[in-house]
RNA sequence: GCGCCCGUAGCUCAGCGGAUAGAGCAGGGGACUUCUAAUCCCAAGGCCGCAGGUUCGAAUCCUGCCGGGCGCACCA
């Protein structure tokens, strides 16, 4: 039970009976105290009664006797609650018997698909997969961690006319060959080799487009290549994933191609429906409200002229998969914020389609782009896309270094550890700190920072209370009374017992920087207490307490990271 | 032209109907014989892009501008 759930169930009845009808007392925290109420004010139109006059009525009624040890009406009409010590104490201690701290499993559990990552076959993974692979894990910790039936579903690009061209470089080549080069993780020079052959010999342009139909066609031999480079890549898109701490496995692994058999009955399907158009030779869904650079209505194309599907046909087929088939009430798809239009049209059309059946629906979880410190997107020098693999192992060195040169007693193997969780941490912290909305600048001095809204300040708090336990020798007793004197131990206090309301309501609102921004208060309350507080120079009770809150804050520390993706070291 | 996202402290960002707009960084001043000073504390810093409107109350909601980014039929 968080505090504004508690206050708000007190209050509630007392404004009912003053109002005569519910009211939502609008508990929140506040600047003055510990919460306030602003109901009152919003109540004294209807009531034809002065707003203070309200509160005052409202505060004769309300039965917070147990819960605050101050409250009083302030200002025109607000209601100021100072919560008792020993209120939060009891929630305290409650969260320390509770494994779950404070966060409850869903009544309803749904199946979720959580669509994300994406990477293309054959090509590297660049910081343009960066944001939906992170964000996207993260949505996955935490909604299965709700306990929803998570799905992940890496929508791999492994489908389309570039195969023409990559498999017959992959002959040109010679398989041994290529088995060789593939692997070694230069899958970029592989496909821009393929590109130029494609760009310059004609001869080589017309092998593709047979092999294209070949692939198609199911042609056995074709096949077998086209799969052999599917695998190298899928080898390649793992080793990205472990080090980056993603939870994705090759059995998430659901490429384009996986919904062939699927796309004719899309078509055939919204022709039935009366949902199909021919324009320009291509078969059409126009959904309403959507119109074109001409003014003209902008048609969702499910099949192109040539006869060939595009990707809606693929994204239709996917929806009706998940809901028909897997069973999926939510699905999540993250993409960037520039194809929000693209899934707006699929979305209205799987909906007029019947694919998206109450209580089914589709998110489009959206987000701005990584831009290099020019403020433009981030290019390499040469002007092309930065290497995923490039940017963590900076990320990873420049942590080691600080580590190294930060705390001197940490061995090799350690600073290594140190520096990779610390490293991965940031890049992913970064991601989700900040509103998912807006582009976000890639900055390595501030991301690393020990000060500030970073991973680094977070790891560092957990590390610290690790510290003191380990020079403790002994565990935190979660039936120790947990006693709150000083301000700053409430005020930690008053962090941990909101966790668990920021948890669901980012389950809501995959808005991770809210969850991101409480742990940042709570490493910032914890390391104030920490200058303040002793807890192993204290006595009996006051150590037992403090240890206590260590203990917690450490758990929802751990927790609360986790579900971000980011590992906690016990040393820094 | 239409649509979407974004304009808040020098910089990076929170806040999105309530009382004097909050953090961090940078710059200024302090605190290590003490559980990691990779920290903490203090002071300073704002026509909340502009103009109207709604409201008892607007950074927050509505409308119109201005500025930046992105998108607008067979690539995904």
């Amino acid at each position: 039970m968080d505090l504004e759930k508690l206050l708000t169930d007190r209050l509630a009845p007392a404004f009912a009976t003053v109002a005569g009808g519910p009211v939502d007392p609008l508990v929140r925290r506040s600047a003055r105290t510990d919460f306030q109420s602003d109901a009152a004010l919003a109540l004294a139109r209807r009531l034809g009664r002065p707003p203070r006059v309200i509160a005052a009525d409202v505060l004769d009624r309300a039965d917070l006797a147990d819960v605050c040890s101050v409250a009083e009406v302030s200002g025109p009409g607000f209601l100021n609650l100072t919560v008792a010590d020993d209120a939060l104490a009891g929630l305290v201690s409650a969260l320390a018997a509770d494994a779950r701290l404070g966060v409850p499993v869903v009544a309803e559990p749904e199946t979720v698909v959580v669509d994300y990552s994406a990477p293309n076959v054959a090509k590297e993974m660049h910081v343009g997969h960066l944001r939906s692979t992170v964000i996207g894990d993260a949505a996955a910790r935490l909604l299965q961690w709700l306990g929803h039936r998570v799905l992940r579903a890496n929508h791999v690009g492994d489908w389309g006319t570039p195969f023409g061209m990559l498999i017959e470089h992959l002959v040109d080549l010679g398989e041994a060959e290529a088995a060789q080069e593939l692997p070694m993780g230069d899958l970029d020079s592989f496909y821009k080799a393929a590109r130029v052959k494609f760009d310059a010999d004609e001869a080589f342009r017309e092998r593709s487009r047979r092999r294209v139909v070949a692939l198609q066609g199911g042609d056995a031999a074709t096949r077998r290549l086209w799969r052999m480079l599917v695998q190298q890549s899928a080898r390649h898109f793992l080793t990205v994933y472990e080090l980056l701490d993603v939870t994705l496995t090759e059995r998430d692994f659901h490429g384009e191609s996986s919904y062939n058999d699927l796309l004719t009955p899309v078509v055939e399907d919204l022709d039935r429906l009366g949902l199909l158009r021919s324009s320009n030779g291509a078969a059409c869904v126009f959904p309403p409200g959507q119109a074109g650079r001409d003014g003209e209505p902008l048609p969702l194309i499910v099949r192109k002229s040539d006869g060939g599907y595009g990707y809606a046909a693929t994204d239709l087929a996917a929806i009706r998969h998940r809901t028909g088939t897997l069973g999926a009430t939510r699905l999540l798809y993250l993409v960037g914020l520039p194809q929000r239009r693209h899934f707006e049209m699929v979305y209205a059309v799987a909906a007029q389609a019947g694919w998206l059946p109450a209580p089914a629906r589709a998110e489009h979880v959206g987000f701005g782009s990584i831009l290099g410190s020019d403020g433009r997107m981030l290019r390499s020098r040469a002007g092309g896309s930065v290497k995923l693999v490039g940017l963590l192992e900076e990320a990873i060195a420049r942590a080691t270094l600080l580590a190294r040169e930060r705390n001197a007693e940490l061995g090799q193997v350690e600073a290594a550890e140190v520096g990779r969780a610390v490293g991965i941490g940031a890049v992913k912290y970064a991601d989700l700190s900040s509103d998912r909305h807006r582009d976000y600048v890639l900055d390595w001095e501030r991301m690393l920072s020990l000060d500030g809204n970073t991973a680094p300040y977070l790891q560092y708090a957990y590390s610290r209370i690790r510290s003191i336990f380990r020079r403790a020798g002994v565990a935190a007793r979660p039936e120790a009374v947990i006693r709150l004197t000083e301000p700053a131990e409430r005020a930690l206090a008053f962090e941990l017992v909101g966790f668990g309301a920021v948890v669901v309501s980012v389950a809501d609102s995959l808005e991770f920087h809210h969850l991101a921004g409480h742990l940042y208060r709570l490493a910032a309350a914890f390391s104030a207490f920490y200058e303040r507080c002793p807890v192993l120079r204290a006595d009996g009770p006051v150590r037992d307490s403090r240890l206590l809150l260590c203990d917690v804050t450490a758990r929802v520390l751990r927790q609360g990271l986790y579900l971000l993706g980011i590992r906690t070291p016990d040393r820094m």
